[in-house]
DNA sequence: CCTACCGATCGGTAGG
DNA sequence: CCTACCGATCGGTAGG
């Protein structure tokens, strides 16, 4: 009953995705992924270089989804209250979209041997401080609560979006903008 | 060089906790664990049953923790403020005290058994329920924000709760009760 | 808790 | 993309 169809590099990349988020990088063999193919395991090195490979491109497609957005905000530095806006409703954006490489980015990035993992974590880095950067300047513009804890409020803002992927479910109450718009309110009323 | 000791069991399910919040329990073997113990793979199942057993162990240990503290809460019914604070406080000492078990708790359980796993799934929903019940009193008494989306305000509260385990350091700049402190004056902001 | 092992599975390769 | 493999490692057991 299987059907066997030509398979691009494409339809690997992206059901490595789905498969390492569903059972972690070291509980997918490149067997279960051929199954998944519909072709042997070994018929993969015909399109990749190797298993630790395929986690890295699952998380590198993820990493510079996050980073668009960050460079997208910083065209709004002279209104900050809009660039978190933007921030948050770009963030549940692309979790909601792309679950799968939210969740490997997220879950998976230790598993990266140490290049690709320090090449990760520096987007990371750079991605909070987009987050950072707006609450500071808006704390200096009066719009937030002065005396704001900035790199505190950062990490809990942060926490809120990196957790949509453990209970987000498409059939939910609320749709994606819903939530954008209801956790940019709860979090705008903690920070002014 | 390796040190002898005998290892009680109790040595056993603490170091596979610690190796599978580093390593994850997929990317841990049973040679690893019996390294990390300076004694065999083959040796641990003098004390254990088996590699599964290990993992529903050291879950079920830290579910123990977060029910107790569900349990202590349910006392404070009469005062949602208080049972909120003492909510938040005591997951962030569980967390800050028992990293190891908080991680594996977060991240491993789905691949419990589904026996296992449909255990600590009833107990998370109970914990959650702890929260949910919190928020809704504290509507209903007028001191919490009147219309408060309660469900989803319980798992904002919970998204941030379960992200400490991912950037909580001990050599942080605020200790385990200057964060319990924060952070509920964080969450009374936004839901008052 | 070690010795000595088991069958199964792992990531990966040579050659077509 | 398959055939036919490779050496290494996996969780686990029998017997002491």
């Amino acid at each position: 009953m299987s059907v066997r169809v030509r398979r691009s590099r494409e339809d690997v990349v992206r059901t490595a995705g789905r498969l390492f988020a569903e059972r972690g990088y070291h509980g997918t063999s490149m067997r279960d992924l051929g199954d998944a193919l519909g072709l042997l395991g070994s018929s993969l090195y015909a399109h990749v270089d190797g298993k630790e490979g395929l986690l890295a491109e699952v998380i590198a497609r993820g990493a510079a989804l996050f980073q668009a957005l960050a460079d997208e905000v910083a065209a709004w530095e002279d209104r900050p209250t809009e660039q978190l806006r933007r921030l948050v409703a770009g963030h549940v954006r692309i979790v909601t979209e792309n679950l799968d490489e939210a969740r490997v980015f997220l879950h998976e990035t230790r598993f990266l041997s140490p290049a690709h993992r320090r090449r990760v974590v520096e987007l990371r880095d750079r991605y909070e401080a987009a987050y950072r950067d707006a609450l500071a300047k808006g704390v200096a513009a009066g719009v937030f609560r002065p005396g704001l804890d900035v790199p505190f409020a950062t990490t809990v803002v942060l926490s809120i979006l990196n957790s949509l992927e453990r209970w987000y479910r498409p059939a939910g109450p609320k749709t994606p903008e819903d939530l954008a718009r209801d956790l940019f309110y709860f979090v705008l009323e903690a920070i002014t």
